[in-house]
DNA sequence: GTAGGGATAATCT
DNA sequence: GATTATCCCTACG
């Protein structure tokens, strides 16, 4: 289960650093249809004082959950037909959060394909609304504490900084990304939303 | 393997 | 009315 220690370490630490320490944590989900895991390989961290971040702007309802405690998981819906999702870091009413980009899938691979629609294991979750479709995580997991079913993050592998690759963000405007490498990626990793 | 464009709707201006 | 923290399919090397 996931100790009060890893909560006050996630609160703890900025969007950055949270995003690089969520690198090697596993997601594990469970729904009727059955279970399945993967580990985090890629993430990028928002907060307010950046203005490509949902939260930029103050809160509205659509962002409340990024305002919430550590580990509560942020879900939203976009290009019309999508869902990624972030955990939610740092102090309460901070309105910081790290998006989840890509995982290497562990367990119940056969329904992850299911629910993709692909066999190909590679690319089961290599992608933030990839992984949402293929654990299930939709509009109801909105503000879900990642602490117990059906969703659950956990401790996996630890890496350290030479494991890690940081790069400018995807989708985001060189205007608003300005110089900025907040994207975090596991190096050598085949399981990536796009090679390095 | 890389590039371009369509799908599709909540959210914000 | 415009924008969007994306994915998939097609076409072309």
């Amino acid at each position: 289960m996931y100790s009060d220690n890893l909560i006050e370490k996630l609160t703890s630490l900025n969007a950055v650093d949270a995003a690089k320490f969520l690198i090697g944590c596993e997601l594990i989900s469970f729904t009727s249809e059955g279970g399945c895991s993967g580990m985090i390989v890629e993430t990028e961290a928002y907060d307010m004082r950046d203005k490509a971040s949902h939260s930029f702007k103050g809160m509205t309802v659509r962002n409340s959950a990024m305002f919430g405690p550590a580990g509560t998981a942020y879900v939203y819906f976009t290009y019309g037909m999508h869902f990624c999702m972030n955990i939610v870091v740092g102090k309460e009413g901070f309105g910081a959060a790290v998006l989840i980009r890509a995982l290497e899938p562990l367990t119940g691979l056969e329904l992850m394909s299911k629910r993709r629609n692909v066999s190909n294991k590679h690319n089961l979750a290599s992608g933030p609304a990839k992984l949402t479709q293929a654990l299930y995580i939709t509009r109801p997991l909105n503000g879900h504490r990642l602490n117990g079913p059906p969703l659950i993050l956990k401790r996996g592998t630890k890496f350290n900084d030479v494991d890690l690759v940081l790069t400018k963000r995807i989708g985001i405007s060189e205007k608003k990304d300005f110089g900025l490498k907040r994207r975090v990626c596991l190096k050598g990793s085949e399981f990536l939303s796009r090679p390095l």
